[in-house]
DNA sequence: TCCAAAGCAAGAGCACTGCTCTCTTTTTAG
DNA sequence: CTAAAAAGAGAGCAGTGCTCTTGCTTTGGA
């Protein structure tokens, strides 16, 4: 019939769907180690090698749900920062934080699985990579925008790193001052630590008031990529 | 017979390290997910039931797995520490910093197992919380000594911050000014984020000469902690 | 010195896992 | 209408963590 070879389509993608979900649920609850093919085929009612039809294995299950939470992290950024979009770099800066730390609270096992470590056979297909940085590209459109506007602060570096910086910012943004462009790789790894040891329980009998500690310590982040005018629209 | 006694104890020691030793050796190299048990066992030409005589099940090995992480990676930082230990505090803190990226580098499956994902049932002895602290400490005894001698630079921080500064600071060392304190702890942080996004491959196609950067993003961190006076002893 | 108690190794077995293979049924496309 | 492709079902393999029972050895006290 006329709509036959689109049913397959979707009932193919339906299924793929309520793969993801369960596999997903199941990764909430228990973690990336208890995440079993056959229990999320028995909860879906079918027989577990049915579902190699959809994941040719356990890995690429896994691999599928860290693409979609690196996609489900970074739309909580894009959301934050669509929301804060007409204040402050800094302000937008330490939104976009903000809203990574959440998302992490929300989904830790999910954070895990994208930036504790690699679980699967550690592969990284370029669809990974073009998720994983959606929000260093966002952090690096907030830099460039006080860049083009209110203008961002340099802080000198060393001459020996200096072809890195030239190499990093034609990459990432040629726009940027070097020095800028620097700074904020580094920021945006020292903003994910910060989530991380949180996340993980290294601050457990050390810092109390963690949403305050992270404001300040984000702001401050953000003040060392050159985002010094919190004042000025 | 009069060893007898510390015969038995030091022939079960002897397994025990054994077993932890042939467990670290899989771990290196497979990974904390691909550690078995049974495996484990058959290395060392003993069937896997009696292994449980020595660890009652995988976490309590995973478990006593990181602790000796933890107290390798510490003592690798204080090796490097003493080594500086005639030099400026800055330059303690870095070279602190490096040894702590090297030990990660050469081991990065137990780096991913301490400071990646609580991956056994996450509990956390208290044995587990002092030997993870031991790296924190070591960078607080840094900047305790600079603050005695060259003295500190103090970032203000934000009024709402102040009664988890005090707090932190009376636990963690009364001595220092709880600015310093709070810049101390977010500063701790924010290092391992930068080796954790090296190690777990975020730094990709992004950094290249990464010791470089690495030494510039660690001596910036520990300026913003107030370590400021790189030239005097 | 002897002997009960404790420590330890071995083996069988259970329930579970990821994954493969074969067989049958259904759906699609030429 | 029919050949090919896609999907489901079931059995089965090798491996896992863990438990239980059975014997053997070492130990510490009477």
């Amino acid at each position: 019939m006329s709509t036959a070879q689109g049913a397959r389509a979707r009932a193919r993608l339906e299924v793929t769907t309520a793969i993801k979900d369960e596999a997903r649920r199941q990764l909430a609850e228990e973690g990336a180690a208890k995440l079993s093919l056959r229990a999320v085929a028995r909860e879906l009612g079918m027989v577990s090698s049915a579902l190699y039809r959809y994941f040719p294995s356990r890995d690429d299950l896994l691999t599928a749900l860290i693409i979609d939470a690196y996609d489900s992290a970074g739309e909580a950024a894009e959301t934050a920062h669509a929301t804060a979009a007409n204040t402050t770099p800094l302000r937008r800066w330490v939104a976009v934080c903000e809203a990574v730390r959440v998302w992490a609270l929300d989904h830790p096992h999910e954070y895990a699985l994208i930036y504790g470590s690699p679980v699967p056979g550690y592969k990284a297909p370029d669809t990974t990579v073009r998720a994983a940085s959606r929000v260093g590209l966002l952090l690096t459109g907030i830099v460039r925008d006080a860049h083009r506007t209110v203008g961002v602060a340099r802080t000198p570096i060393p001459a020996e790193l200096r072809p890195e910086a030239e190499r990093l910012t034609a990459a990432l943004d040629p726009e940027l001052p070097p020095e800028v462009t620097m700074a904020l790789v580094a920021a945006w790894a020292q903003v994910y630590g910060l989530v991380g040891f949180e996340l993980f329980g290294q601050f457990n009998r050390v810092v109390e008031d963690r949403e305050t500690f992270f404001r300040y310590a984000v702001s401050r982040i953000g003040h060392e990529v050159g985002l010094v005018f919190p004042e000025k629209a």
